[in-house]
RNA sequence: GCCGCCUUAGCUCAGUCGGUAGAGCAUCUCACUCGUAAUGAGAAGGUCGUCGGUUCGAUUCCGACAGGCGGCUCCA
């Protein structure tokens, strides 16, 4: 996902045959130390990265590689690893080792230990890792032959696989496989002790490392849980211990500390905190159930997206939740899908299934008359009820769920038309993303792998997946591929949105599919008499209503839009003699449509606006006598800045304004001043 | 589905080396009537996830199941 760096390249520096990449950079007087010092250098003639160590057997032209950079924090990450991997098999011998490799924000390293590690098993792998970090050992490499390679690491049988997929398979594969055993020519790395050089520890890989352990700025473990070996459930399972390493403490610090954030903003968390919804164990595994507060928001973006759609020229359906067996059989779905599907009911002679998706049905909307090419595009949309078997091990709150309401809608164009209504469909699925405070994203285009469970000619695919491919083009977005991720029907675009923490989520997918319409027969008159099949663009914009709940809580933290918001407006008493003249500024509040509440519990009246504060309250309205006797009433606002003695009918005025206005920022005294 | 961990009051969590449990918040009652993030006192609330086993006795030990959490695999 991230970017390669394209900031300015470093000017290239010489490094002499026979001298290490070191000296010629200390030479240069490239700094070695600190976030800005290199931790590698890349071989310009080749572009691959090489360890400081490095001596080319010719002049060499490098770039030093930074330890703040992608790259270089990978080679942190990689070599903080490697010490993991040590501090293992010194804590417990006999551990055979899988594979440790950098990855996003970290590194892992899977091992097949005699049992799993528990927490207190990583507190003391962290303290043994400490230990080899300040002992400063050298990562020294050495080439080795295959058979030397195989004598030597008998005792670890995970290595020696890996030894036979060397070059092949694994260079190529995702598994990770390709940090141990990159190319042609085998490599140990062997930890040397700083002071005396005797042979610490060793291991299979392709490098490059940091010069010395003490080369780790900072690191931790994070978590351990299982993996199956080279990623697939048909091996056996390992243990993998996960960590991250930075190129500073402060990097570091950072980086837990947006965990930390990521924990507080948790829909999981915040929907109980908040009152939102719940998953009652009685219904079962990813059902949820929506509470007053969450109904709202729900109802809110429910009613704003099924406006949109019909002002973008959709027309409105709805289908049941169960079918007959034999329309996923035309669909094609079962076949491909029935492991996923609940499996079917059945009752007269018949198998019902329930639905995991609505095109079947909608094809049926199309098909139940004669159509006209007059009548195209005809943009079918609902919120359709599906429910998906997923395993029990991947349900996680809202954002992967059983049973869920896909935003869904299906296009049925003319070829012609494809193009026009897949830009039209981008441009409409990125603005409702932005309406919703969603307004930084990236594009994916996934497409049709090697795989056989794609249907269709090859070039009927190379066409959709050309249309796809030029609308996204056209947005300006940032297009990544995704190769063989596509459905079996056909190619989609799917866009991805980042949160305000950076987090991406999958949002929207248009999918652009002539499968259907054939297995279907649904066909038009075209102006010639003929008829014709047209081609089918599926649509969700958020995807399902429950994860994108899920992720504007997160977005948001819990603290949503006022347009949004469950209680958008709380009135606060000072004493008990201002509750009946709240109650009078609630009712003009309620009849501009603004959902209001007033506090007239026992509490104080501190405690309330603190009760106000912690439900993310975004207006809160205190009345005293003074405000009474003046008719006025004082703002207070998430932020906790203060608006005082505002006459009622103007704060009226200025809330259902802001509201209507659906702005996604906070109101706070300036900006509604502002307003 | 796989591996590991977890499940005690509405929520967050103590606790019982096997003799049926406790706090804070929330709730309710009473007093207080207060100007921008917690007033005080009192009460109520739990067959310790479910089922089975071991035991004189299980919330505690063992097993199965359910649900949750973290990963893996998967994600139309």
């Amino acid at each position: 996902m991230s970017a390669a760096p394209t900031s300015a390249a470093p000017a290239p520096i010489r490094v002499p045959a026979g001298t290490t990449a070191q000296e010629a950079l200390r030479a240069a007087g490239t700094p070695l130390k600190g976030p800005d010092g290199a931790v590698v250098v890349r071989d310009l003639a080749t572009g691959d990265l090489k360890d400081l160590a490095w001596v080319p057997e010719g002049d060499a032209e490098v770039e030093p590689v930074p330890a703040a950079s992608p790259e270089g924090r990978a080679v942190i990450r990689h070599s903080a690893a490697h010490v993991l991997a040590q501090a293992v098999q010194d804590l417990f011998p006999g551990t055979r080792l899988g594979i440790g490799p950098p990855v996003e924000h970290g590194f892992y390293y899977d091992f097949a230990p005699d049992r799993p590690f528990t927490p207190e098993d990583l507190q003391a792998l962290e303290k043994r890792m400490t230990e080899i970090v300040r002992a400063g050992q050298y990562f020294s490499r050495r080439e080795i032959s295959d058979a030397d390679a195989q004598a030597e690491l008998a005792h670890e049988p995970f290595k020696l696989e890996l030894i036979g997929l060397k070059g092949g398979e694994a260079a190529s594969s995702d598994d990770g496989a390709s940090v141990e055993v990159g190319g042609a020519q085998l490599t140990m790395y062997d930890n040397r002790d700083a002071r005396t050089g005797d042979l610490v520890w060793t291991d299979l890989c392709r490098g490059p490392h940091l010069p010395r352990t003490s080369n780790i700025p900072a690191f931790s473990l994070t978590r351990s849980a299982a993996a199956y070996w080279r990623g697939s459930e048909k091996n056996p399972q390992l243990q993998r211990i996960y960590g991250t390493a930075w190129e500073s403490r402060e990097a570091h610090k950072a980086y837990l500390e947006q965990l930390a954030e990521a924990e507080r903003r948790d829909h999981r968390r915040l929907g109980v905190e908040l009152d939102l919804f719940s998953f009652p164990d009685e219904i079962g595994s990813g059902l949820p159930v929506f509470h007053p507060k969450g109904g709202v928001v729900k109802r809110e973006m429910e009613d704003y997206v099924r406006r949109r759609h019909i002002e973008e020229g959709f027309d409105y359906v709805g289908t049941p939740h169960i079918s007959k067996r034999g329309l996923f059989e035309t669909s094609g779905h079962l076949p491909y899908y029935a492991d996923t599907m609940f499996p079917p009911m059945e009752f007269e002679n018949t198998e019902y299934y329930l639905k995991a998706m609505n095109c079947p049905m909608h094809n049926l909307i199309f098909r139940s008359r004669g159509r006209s090419y007059r009548e195209l595009p005809l943009r079918l949309f609902e919120f359709g009820s599906v429910y998906r078997y997923e395993k029990s091990g991947v349900i996680h709150g809202l954002t992967r769920v059983r049973g869920f309401a896909q935003d869904d809608s299906h296009s049925y164009v003319t070829p012609e038309q494809a193009p026009g209504e897949i830009r039209h469909l981008l441009a409409f699925v990125l603005g409702l993303l932005s309406d919703f405070g969603l307004d930084d994203y990236y594009l994916e285009l996934s497409t049709r792998g090697d795989s056989d469970k794609f249907i269709g000619t090859e070039e009927e695919w190379a066409v959709a997946t050309a249309v796809l491919e030029e609308a996204a083009k056209e947005t300006g977005l940032e297009l990544v591929p995704d190769p063989g991720g596509a459905a079996f029907y056909g190619p989609k675009i799917s866009v991805q949105a980042r949160d305000a923490i950076g987090r991406t989520w999958q949002m929207s997918t248009i999918q652009y599919d002539f499968n259907q319409p054939a297995r279907f027969g649904l066909e038009f008159s075209a102006s010639d008499g003929t008829r014709q099949q047209p081609v089918m663009i599926h649509s969700a914009k958020f995807g399902s209503i429950e994860r994108f709940m899920g992720v504007l809580t997160e977005h948001y933290a819990g603290a949503f839009p006022a347009w949004l918001a469950p209680v958008q407006v709380v009135g606060i008493p000072v004493t008990d003699e201002q509750v009946g003249y709240l109650r009078d500024v609630a009712l003009q509040l309620r009849a501009r449509g603004i959902r209001v509440e007033i506090d007239d519990s026992d509490d104080r009246m501190q405690k309330k606006i603190r009760t106000a504060s912690k439900q993310k309250t975004p207006f809160v309205l205190i009345a005293g006598a003074t405000d009474a006797e003046a008719g006025a009433v004082s703002f207070r606002f998430r932020d906790g800045s203060q608006h005082n003695g505002v006459p009622v009918e103007k704060a009226v005025a200025a809330v259902a304004e802001w509201i209507a206005s659906r702005a996604n920022t906070d109101p706070t005294a300036e900006a509604l001043v502002a307003g």
